[in-house]
RNA sequence: GUCCCCAUCGUCUAGCCCGGUCAGGACACCACCCUUUCACGGUGAGAACCGGGGUUCGAAUCCCCGUGGGGACGCCA
């Protein structure tokens, strides 16, 4: 058995975003590479800004990306797997009481404006901060020296003595964190880089504890992309919320290969590969040391490629589920023979499943509307009408049974007027569609049928 | 401002550790091909080693300094 024991530890304090999802990703990829434990633990210390929405959405994000935790809370809030609990910070109060114990016994431990601060061992002098438009008191010592797993040596000599339990009476961040990790004998802490100064912080407790560090590694971050400006990805920012992505009917797959070949790649030309590959090859020191800017456009190919792979069932099971939530979606489900002949025109034709309802809104409606736009190019060409009257004459004796035979019944009208195939396509196909783009101008009729496609070419006439 | 991290096409990146290749791939963009529309796909084009010093016969690769970008600087996590 593997000693490796990675945490994932968000706080539910806001919508679950790509750059959580990400250091989620890389702590499962790690522990499912090495045989270890991938433990969920959650940071719930600030009562004001939890909520136990935000808690639901991180056991629901997981889930459906495929994370699963071999510790932590049960992912339907239930109850808890492991026994290194409890996983929720505001369980562990008499934890935290005990460790903080141990610091007052070390005379590590002061109080200050009514909130327990660690005293950090070094000489102390005093500077003023330009940030904080004041002096305070900072304390150097020897370095703490990071090795850090994808970094290499990270050095700092200077800190400033922090608090660890706020004058409400909770414990603070650095605090819980590290007993949390040291109780729950973490071994590997892989998290964000922003956290990569508060580092040497945590490592100074560890030392008060008595206890070695875990090894660290810290992750680029995620960018806003240049059209979203400057700085880190916010959960403001168009494409942060994984919330999106699952109501956008992404393959969380797409998602996850996505997120994982954001700083790491297994050092070929490879861009894609599954999830079980993604896993063998993953490792802390092939991790990238620089950020990388969000790119949503590269996701939605990514989605699209996954998409077009997909097995039919498959694809017909996403469509259900899409189709069940779209206001209306019923209709497009009554007939499941019918259902399942235009979900396999549409699958190669779509770049995602939220494309789903406007793609084949005409087959399941009479009343499709007809772009303007298509029609008013449509109709500007050779002699529409007479098309659609000579397509209305044929109809009646065309076969509609299959693909090739309705093709050949448009062809040989085609032929019979010495016409192109294409002179009849378009103008069809706004007919019946009210668009120029679909699934072939065969298959369209074929699937619509005879009797409809009669009477819309007539509706459409009518209309001018 | 202080401390820390980072630096190859617009973007994600391979190459860097162990100096020597026309600096390779993907997304996006453009052109062409395929074609029954729209997509998919195929081919091609444009597009990068941040700057300056050093080390070396030779530097994207090693070192230093600039510059740029990012992060942290809360009784938030």
């Amino acid at each position: 058995m593997s000693q490796v024991r990675v945490r994932f530890a968000p706080s539910p304090t806001g919508f679950f975003h790509i750059g959580s999802a990400r250091t989620a990703l890389f702590n499962w990829l790690y522990a499912r590479h090495t045989g270890g434990t991938f433990i969920l633990r959650i940071e719930d210390t600030d009562k004001d800004r939890n909520r136990e929405e935000y808690l639901r959405l991180i056991y629901n994000s997981l889930t459906w990306l495929g994370m699963d935790w071999d510790e932590g809370p049960n992912p339907d809030g239930n109850g808890e797997c492991g026994s290194f609990g409890p996983y929720r910070q505001s369980q562990r109060a008499d934890i935290y009481q005990a460790y903080l114990q141990k610091l007052r016994e070390a005379g590590r431990a002061y109080e200050k404006d009514g909130a327990i601060w660690f005293k950090l061992l070094g000489e102390r002098f005093k500077v003023f901060d330009d940030h904080r438009k004041k002096e305070v008191e900072k304390v150097r010592s020897a370095p703490v020296i990071i090795d850090d797993k994808i970094r290499g040596k990270v050095e700092r000599m200077e800190d400033e003595d922090f608090v660890i339990f706020r004058s409400d009476g909770n414990p603070g961040f650095h605090f819980v964190n590290v007993v949390d990790d040291i109780t729950m004998q973490v071994s590997h802490i892989i998290r964000g880089e922003d956290h990569l100064s508060n580092t040497s912080k945590h490592v100074r407790l560890y030392e008060g504890f008595g206890v070695t560090p875990p090894v660290f590694a810290h992750l680029p971050l995620i960018l806003k992309s240049p059209e979203m400006g400057q700085g880190k990805m916010s959960k403001r920012d168009k494409g942060a919320l994984i919330e999106e992505y699952q109501q956008r009917y992404f393959l969380p797959e797409a998602l996850i290969t996505y997120l994982a070949f954001l700083g790491w790649n297994p050092g070929d030309d490879r861009e894609k590969m599954p999830l079980a590959e993604i896993v063998k090859l993953f490792d802390l020191p092939g991790v990238n040391q620089s950020n990388a800017k969000f790119d949503g456009k590269k996701l939605a190919h990514m989605n699209m490629t996954y998409l077009l792979a997909q097995p039919a069932d498959r694809f017909l099971t996403l469509a259900r589920d899409y189709f069940r939530r779209q206001p209306g979606g019923t209709a497009a489900l009554a007939n499941e023979a019918y259902f399942r002949e235009i979900m396999r025109l549409a699958q190669p034709k779509i770049k995602g499943i939220e494309e789903l309802g406007t793609y084949t809104a005409y087959f399941w409606d009479e009343n499709f509307p007809i772009d303007a736009m298509v029609k008013e190019k449509v109709m500007a060409k050779g002699d529409p009408q007479a098309r659609l009257n000579e397509l209305l004459a044929a109809l009646p004796t065309m076969d509609f049974s299959n693909d090739a035979n309705m093709e050949a019944g448009i062809k040989l009208l085609a032929e019979k007027h010495s016409l192109g195939f294409g002179d009849y396509q378009a103008v069809a196909r706004l007919a019946v569609s009210g668009t120029n783009a679909g699934p072939s101008i065969t298959s369209i009729f074929r699937v619509l049928g005879k009797e409809r496609v009669t009477a819309r070419i007539k509706r459409f006439l009518a209309a001018g």
